[in-house]
RNA sequence: GCAGGAGUGGCGGAAUGGCAGACGCAUCAGACUCAAAAUCUGACGAGGGUGACCUUGUGUGGGUUCAAGUCCCAUCUCCUGCACCA
């Protein structure tokens, strides 16, 4: 059969969707298999070769599980509010309605010509009011638990896309969508309480199937530590400040402390301090540094001692210099450190540089070099001194202060609460009513979705106001509560909100009373396997894991966690091993490839190109091979012979359908390929092949190349579609060959193979090899010491 | 600095401690062709030998083992994430 790509091709992805055979079933008794991939966000640029990459793994699984009698959900929609769409509008002046859902109509047809076999009846857009709408319950939700609030706080803004940023969208000081620097400027965030569920995140890892480094990075992140609060006492004031430490057991080492710059205290106490104007000065200078600068100063310690005010060291009495420091945050402990010289690094540099006293507490370092964090002795320690062991040192000192009084073990965490407001208009509006009288008033249920307005102007007002602020009619409300004049919330939220409970939505996607019905989603959830990108570990992933915890909580929905096992894709660089960008002029369309190729090469080859999870270079040679291949493949059909001589083929089959079904499931794509690869050269190399070998081999590869292989189906006379098929057994037995090849070593190297049974016994299997004429004389006249038989491997004579 | 991962032909990459380089690409030679493309056949880590073969070879240096790309110790390089987190 001549493999006419453009023919069938569009011919099969009719078939399907005419037959509806890819559409999940509510209701039904078989198994259920919920397969995810993240869904894109729609831009004018279309689709990249990394969404076919991204989503080619879980079309395969899917795939093998519809063959292997599964009820498969596997769904995709369009994650489509956002600040590109938006800029885009104010350029052209064109609304981001029109813009998405132009978009949306590209990136569909592109999905379908590479023959997805997603449920189309399901797509969802959270742009769409039906959709975001349940976006805004969930955020009233999160409102009347309490996990919502407003602040005024130093941001991260960006002063070119004019919007607030969270930490996980500024990493690196960086504007994660425009990448201008980020600055700091004091705002009303709306927060949301992640803080809150900390600890359930990190405790919900050990219950789900991630990649190790995944975990890793979401345990980074969340980033716990135990330690202890300690009041120290300000000398002549009525006064305590609280310090956070992971190492209460130096205590009697402290010598100093240090807090923030932006530290409260400085102004309560601004009469009693004699240099205001030095610290003043130290003040406008770190508000000038982002907060990246300030963390990337590593090398230089900086601050100011402030004269006129000394604390008392609790737990020794002496009485110790206060300093103000940028190496100290705000946002993390209480703002302010005890300094032990000693035994940190930062403090040893900050005390080397501005005099402070260093007593050595633990044995074990030289300190007069650096500062010791290890292990030892403890000395000068009152209580403590003999002791060596740090945990008892830290167990015996927590006894210590909560009898005095002066503090108790507390923990920290790294992650802040998640800033929630964006300064835009394309985005869902927040359902809160502001009343001069009741204050913060959230919108009732019952009038969601609150729509976005028509708008002709979306640029950002002035200061960075949304654009929303503008139009009266929609700002101006009156208070549910008390009926008076209000005003509503005119921010929007950040483009993670909608994208963190989607997958929830591709249950019961059309359901207007409930954000699904709680019955399907008993069946349906929790997600058997998400596959997507490193990008969003941090981010997108923590998020609709907070909700999704959150709406467990409430009773929404049935498991805490909502992705049973996640996967993660590696990149597809350039062909020049660059990543693939617009400005380096390396990008694949795949549309190119599909009209060029075929949808079947392109699938095949993105699998083919190297381990999944790695990055890597793009190839159009090696497009080019997995083209010759499903050529060669298709080339079967002409091939065909009821020849005895084609049960020679069997054990290669047999051997193929072991490989091929557990290389899938362990997302080894590529070395499955090559086993198909390698049975077809042996069909080629016998010349002839069954046709119900040919049909076996259609289904194995059907997932990965559906089009040509329901097409070899359909020419052998297969009824029916072959996607809809049983996936091939082997037969254990059946996959071994009588004879096998195996090598003979002498004193571990290799010098010769000998064919043996392959169930021979390792006596016979020493004499045959032996008896080869190569080994006998080199081990002629020599004492055999010992010999060993790796059954169906190696044989190693050990000889002197 | 901390955490995780990776270093294998010209390239992408395979190898439950057991014949290193599967499979694909590129290259070379041959067949077919007036010719080219396509296709088919063969060769293809390096060094040596007319040859059967020999030596050597998985970042580097040690070690364990009958046997090491794989395990252990040390070291270098690269990638990814976090990072003055008290």
């Amino acid at each position: 059969m001549k493999h006419n790509f453009r023919k069938i091709e569009g011919k099969w992805q009719k078939k399907w969707e005419n037959a509806g055979i890819f559409k999940a079933v509510d209701g039904s008794d078989k198994p259920k298999f919920y397969g995810l991939v993240e869904f894109p966000y729609p831009s004018g640029a279309g689709m990249h070769v990394g969404h076919i990459k991204a989503y080619s793994s879980l079309e395969v699984i899917s795939r093998k599980r519809r063959m292997e009698g599964y009820n498969v959900l596997f769904p995709i929609g369009f994650d489509a509010f956002g600040l590109p769409t938006e800029n885009y509008a104010i350029k052209t002046g064109t609304h981001p309605r029109v813009i998405t859902d132009e978009n949306i109509a590209k990136f569909t047809n592109q999905l379908k010509k590479v023959g997805f076999s997603f449920d189309w009846d399901r797509v969802i857009d959270t742009t769409d009011e039906d959709y975001y709408k349940w976006t805004q319950w969930i955020f009233l939700k999160l409102f009347e638990h309490g996990l919502v609030f407003r602040s005024k706080a130093l941001v991260n803004y960006c002063p070119s896309c004019k919007v607030v940023l969270s930490n996980e969208d500024s990493q690196g000081g960086k504007c994660d969508i425009c990448h201008s620097d980020v600055v700091q400027k004091s705002k009303d965030v709306w927060y949301l309480r992640i803080t809150e569920y900390a600890d359930k995140l990190l405790e919900g890892l050990e219950h789900v199937d991630y990649p190790a480094n995944v975990k890793q990075q979401q345990v980074n992140w969340i980033g716990k530590s135990t330690g202890a609060f300690v009041n120290f006492t300000l000398e002549g004031l009525n006064e305590q400040m609280e310090i956070y430490t992971t190492r209460p057991d130096t205590l009697f080492g402290v010598t100093f402390m240090v807090i923030a710059p932006e530290h409260p205290l400085i102004d309560k106490y601004a009469d009693r301090i004699k240099n205001m104007d030095a610290i003043e000065a130290y003040r406008s200078e770190c508000a000038k540094k982002t907060e990246f600068e300030r963390t990337q100063l590593v090398k230089d310690k900086t601050g100011v001692k402030i004269d006129g005010i000394e604390a008392v060291n609790p737990i020794t009495g002496n009485k110790i210099p206060v300093f103000i420091a940028d190496y100290v945050m705000m946002g993390y402990g209480t703002g302010a450190i005890m300094g032990v010289p000693a035994h940190d690094q930062r403090d040893y540099e900050f005390a080397k540089k501005f005099g402070a006293d260093i007593i050595e507490v633990i044995k074990g370092g030289d300190i007069s070099v650096e500062a010791y964090s290890g292990d030892g002795e403890m000395v000068n320690s009152g209580f403590l001194n003999g002791y060596t062991n740090k945990k008892e040192s830290i167990a015996r000192m927590l006894e210590e202060i909560e009898k005095m009084g002066i503090g108790h073990a507390g923990v920290q965490f790294k992650m802040k609460d998640w800033a929630f407001n964006r300064q835009r208009y394309w985005g869902e509006p927040i359902p809160i009513i502001h009343c001069e009288d009741c204050g913060v008033v959230p919108v009732p249920y019952e009038e969601l979705p609150l729509r976005l307005p028509k708008v002709e102007n979306f640029e950002p007002g002035a200061e960075g106001e949304s654009p929303l602020a503008k139009i009266e009619s929609f700002v101006n409300c009156t208070c549910p509560k008390c009926g008076k004049k209000a005003r509503r919330e005119t921010d929007t939220m950040p483009q993670w909100a909608g994208s963190s409970w989607y997958f929830l939505r591709y249950i019961d996607p059309h359901n207007d009373q409930a954000l699904a019905d709680p019955e399907k989603l008993k069946y349906w959830m929790p997600v058997d396997w998400y596959n997507g990108g490193m990008e969003h570990v941090t981010r997108h992933v923590i998020y609709s894991r907070f909700w999704h915890h959150f709406l467990y909580d409430i009773g929404v929905v049935n498991t805490p966690e909502p992705y049973a096992k996640r996967s993660i894709q590696g990149l597809i660089l350039g062909p020049d091993g660059d990543k693939m960008s617009k400005s380096k002029g390396n990008v694949v369309d795949p549309l190119d490839i599909v009209e060029d190729y075929g949808a079947d090469t392109l699938r095949t080859y993105v699998l083919f190109m190297g381990d999944y999870s790695a990055a890597t270079p793009w190839n159009d040679n090696s497009v080019k091979g997995c083209k010759r291949f499903l050529e060669r493949v298709s080339g079967f059909t002409d091939m065909i012979s009821e020849d005895k001589e084609t049960r020679k083929l069997e054990t290669a089959f047999h051997k193929t359908i072991k490989k091929v079904s557990s290389d899938l499931e362990e997302m080894k794509f590529n070395t499955a390929i090559a086993a198909l690869m390698t049975l077809t050269n042996d069909i080629y190399g016998l010349g002839k092949v069954s046709k119900e070998q040919v049909q076996t081999f259609a289904k194995l590869l059907c997932p990965i190349a559906p089009h040509v292989c329901e097409e070899i189906w359909e020419v052998t006379g297969g009824e029916g579609f072959l996607s809809l098929q049983p996936w091939p057994q082997y037969d254990e037995s059946k996959t071994v060959d009588a004879q096998t090849e195996i090598g003979v070593q002498i004193n571990g190297k290799l010098r010769g193979t000998v064919v043996i049974p392959t169930n021979a016994e390792k006596e016979e299997v020493f004499a045959i090899a032996r008896a080869d004429a190569r080994i006998a004389s080199l081990t002629e006249g020599k004492t055999f010491v010992k010999e060993i038989y790796v059954p169906g491997r190696v044989v190693n004579f050990v000889v002197k």
